[in-house]
DNA sequence: ATCCTGATTTTTTTT
DNA sequence: AAATCAGGAT
């Protein structure tokens, strides 16, 4: 190592490290199993780890399989090892699994009986085509909803089990329907040439399983694999691994091989490289089939794997780590580690009872205020909530006091129907298969062609044995059409034609169905491709998408129009930085597909809300747990459920995100489904030493405490706003007497002038902001139009959290 | 085929 | 409270 040409760099690299962590970077070949506490500095060794593994030869940047939990996470890494190496990290795969899994597929798509182009079905197709096959089966859709089913579906998936294994072992009714619906979803997604989520790591372990000359080529490739937040990975993750570093066991603890099973591959034959990083106390995500196992057995999977425990954290007081440890003592097994920290013992935790949500959230927005005139900044302050429906409160109560945040998470730019229409153009063009899309498209705009034509294509589309796109594409031929389906048909398909011909995209022949074709499509499509961009716009005029937009006259409109240029927009930004050469359409798609937290922008200078989950491996300053009642957190389908340790852990998580203050809130009364419930605290609160809590007597709050914090305007809006308008508005009538519904009421209202509103008069509302009023109603009703998103909003003037300006 | 209205559902958490 | 869905009217 002194004879190392980087040993100056060698040496700084290893400077401000533990010994523990030494050990982890520095640590050789073989199997590695880093067990770090929360805040201890996992994320910091895995890149140390992986710079040292370049300096000192040991891998060169392409050798390197770097796996994290999100999007986020691996541009982080990334950017980390590139600050430790100085330089660029070309060839280096740091992703998500997801991501990995897909970059293979792509280049080995044809083994598997798919072309390179196949489409990525989110949750939502994924969701579409299962009732469909549902729906083809004969199920009640109200006793059984896609959801439900298509998460047993997954579940099996996730463990490696496919339709004709599952059907060999259910031992229910239940488990019979969900067999014959898993049969015609398997058969579906193959012949639509397309892949769910689960299906990205399914195939992958069976490209590898199947063909020994790709798992060697890639087993070569990735000399050395490493990989973030173990604990969370589930058996299809686990299996992957094995193949690709080599070594491995029974197919899947507690399942017996089943005849016909594909044998597993057990050969200590590969270099074994591989090293995870994980905590099993912060294992949060059983429901997407994390295996806990994983982690816990990795010993026993491995029995030479050297194990190191990292123990210090550097990230909370004492105090913080001492509820956290506290907690976690509740749940039972799990390896034992004792945080400790040097940042001495810090203030107490806060905890604070609140008459309801709304107080909730004005005591939380009002000690932001507080903390900020302390000087602290926007951007050290998150705000956590188990799930996204509680942020609502917060963000109405945030805007009104002109707070600046952002939400992680929650509803999706890519979720949007307009946007969701887009790309299912996009992805009919490169797949002419996919029928979801088809189905999505074919009649947005409206051109006539409604359900019954569609029908009748798709069935003719499947009694041929051919794509919808070439089943469509000759409309004469399908059986029972009339002339004016024909005729709307073969418009739409002449659009789409000269839309895919302008895409320069070439339809596979053939149908990818059955037989693995074993070396078939390694003929290079070289066109060039052209910029998605270009494309998106061609498509959006010559389908008549953004016309009838334009057509509708209306501002919310307006506001999708605006949503698809900000979509081109950031298509240019991708054809910017794609390869030259690349086919660009279908490595967009797949970029969009598997980039959810897109908009997950941590712009300076705004408070952050989001999930437990989403909090993940992340760390603030200030932190708040909102919402702390039983049903709420722990959630009451994990109490019915027996998920309390699960919970418990993601209170573990939440509690260690905090550096310096930590405030835990709880309401008494809190409106779920939009009717007022009541809980009780959350049993977690219960099991943190009360001397680590500084907890007033009850008495001492009162709802006003924000009167006078902050800006004068924004205080103001604060007083007028919600507290008022939905609790002191009936005078002398509390709210628990007020009828969910009464419309004699309601009518009275009208008369009021919708509750004093005037065409034109300035609003603002929390959560949409300011607003114009464009439209007075009966019933009390207003038309606002929006300045934040454009959008324009029937409201409720007497229930919806709005005000003059 | 499309539009409207009332009923029903939604709330775990995410790649 | 908001979104989705089903059924019925046009």
């Amino acid at each position: 190592m002194a004879a190392n040409p980087h040993a100056e760099h060698l040496k700084e690299l290893l400077e401000d490290l533990n010994e523990p962590q030494r050990e982890a970077v520095t640590h050789g070949e073989g199997p590695l199993l880093i067990l770090a506490g929360a805040g201890s500095g996992k994320t910091r060794v895995l890149a140390h780890r992986i710079a040292f593994l370049i300096y000192t030869d040991q891998a060169q940047a392409g050798e390197i399989l770097a796996i994290t939990f999100t999007n986020k996470a691996a541009g982080e890494m990334r950017e980390r090892v590139e600050r430790l190496l100085g330089h660029g990290t070309r060839g280096m795969w740091v992703m998500t699994f997801h991501a990995a899994c897909a970059r293979i597929l792509r280049a080995e798509a044809q083994r598997l009986g798919y072309t390179r182009q196949f489409t990525i079905y989110d949750q939502a197709d994924a969701r579409r085509l299962t009732k469909r096959s549902a729906d083809a089966v004969g199920v009640d859709p109200k006793r059984f909803t896609p959801a439900a089913i298509h998460n047993q579906i997954s579940a099996a998936k996730s463990r490696l089990i496919d339709a004709a294994s599952y059907r060999q072992q259910v031992g229910s009714q239940f488990e019979e329907m969900i067999a014959d619906i898993y049969d015609i979803y398997e058969r579906d997604l193959h012949r639509m040439n397309a892949m769910d989520f689960d299906d990205l790591l399914f195939r992958t372990v069976n490209l590898l399983e199947l063909y020994e000359e790709v798992r060697d080529r890639y087993r070569d490739t990735f000399r050395h694999v490493l990989v973030d937040e173990y604990q969370d990975t589930n058996h299809a993750q686990y299996r992957l691994l094995q193949l690709l570093v080599g070594g491995g066991r029974a197919p899947l603890r507690g399942h017996e091989a089943q005849p016909g099973e594909r044998p597993t591959y057990a050969g200590p034959v590969g270099h074994r490289n591989l090293a995870v990083v994980g905590d099993d106390a912060q294992s949060i995500y059983s429901f997407r089939q994390a295996d806990i196992r994983n982690i816990l057995d990795f010993a026993d999977d491995f029995p030479d794997a050297r194990v190191v425990k990292l123990e210090q954290n550097y990230r909370s007081t004492q105090a913080i780590l001492s509820a956290a440890n506290a907690v976690i003592a509740n749940n039972r097994g799990g390896i034992a580690k004792h945080l400790w920290s040097e940042l001495g013992e810090g203030e107490r935790i806060h905890l604070r009872v609140l008459d309801d949500d709304y107080a909730e959230a004005r005591y939380v927005v009002g000690e932001i205020q507080r903390l900020l005139d302390e000087g602290a900044s926007r951007a050290e302050i998150a705000v956590l909530y188990r799930t996204n429906a509680l942020s609502r409160v917060l963000e109405e109560t945030l805007t009104r006091s002109e707070m600046a945040y952002q939400v992680i998470g929650g509803t999706k730019f890519y979720e949007r129907a307009e946007i969701k229409d887009a790309i299912a153009y996009l992805s009919l063009l490169v797949n002419p298969a996919d029928v979801v899309s088809f189905t999505r498209v074919v009649n947005s705009p409206r051109r006539g062609i409604g359900q019954t034509t569609l029908a009748k294509v798709l069935a003719n589309a499947d009694s041929l044995g051919i794509t919808v796109w070439e089943a469509a594409a000759q409309p004469e031929r399908v059986p029972g059409l009339g002339a004016a389906a024909v005729k709307a048909l073969g418009r739409f398909m002449d659009t789409m034609v000269a839309l895919r011909d302008m895409a320069g995209v070439e339809h596979d022949r053939g149908e990818p169905l059955e037989g693995v074709a074993p070396d078939a499509g390694q003929r290079e499509r070289a066109h060039a491709g052209v910029p998605v961009a270009d494309l998106l716009e061609a498509l959006l005029a010559q389908t008549g998408y953004v016309e009838a937009l334009e057509a509708e006259r209306t501002i919310e409109a307006q506001g999708r129009i605006e949503n698809l240029e900000q979509l081109v927009e950031g298509a240019r930004e991708f054809d910017a930085r794609a390869d030259a050469g690349q086919d660009t359409v279908a490595a967009y798609l797949q970029e969009i597909a598997l980039v959810a937290d897109a908009d997950t922008r941590s712009d300076e200078g705004l408070v952050t809300l989001m999930t437990l989950h989403n909090a993940k491996g992340l760390e603030y300053p200030v932190v708040f747990i909102a919402g702390c009642e039983d049903g709420v957190f722990p959630h009451s389908r994990a109490i019915e459920e027996g998920g309390l340790e699960e919970e418990r852990r993601l209170f573990y998580v939440g509690v260690t995100r905090a550096m310096h203050k930590l405030y835990l809130t709880h309401a008494r009364r809190r409106a779920v489904f939009g009717a007022q419930t009541y809980g009780m605290r959350s049993r977690f609160l219960e099991e943190i030493p009360s001397e680590l809590l500084d907890e007033p007597p009850e008495a001492a709050f009162r709802g006003g405490t924000l009167a006078g914090a902050g800006a004068g305007a924004g205080a103001g809006a604060y007083g007028a706003g919600l507290a008022a308008a939905r609790w002191e508005r009936p005078p002398g009538g509390a709210a628990r007497s007020r009828a969910p519904r009464d419309r004699g009421q309601a009518g009275e209202r009208t008369g009021n002038g919708a509750a004093g509103f005037r065409l034109g008069e300035d609003v603002v509302h929390a959560a949409f902001g300011d607003g114009v009023v464009t439209g007075i109603e009966p019933d009390g009703v207003i038309v606002v139009r929006f300045a934040g998103d454009g959008s324009e909003r029937k409201l409720m003037a007497e229930y919806a959290p709005v005000s003059r300006r």
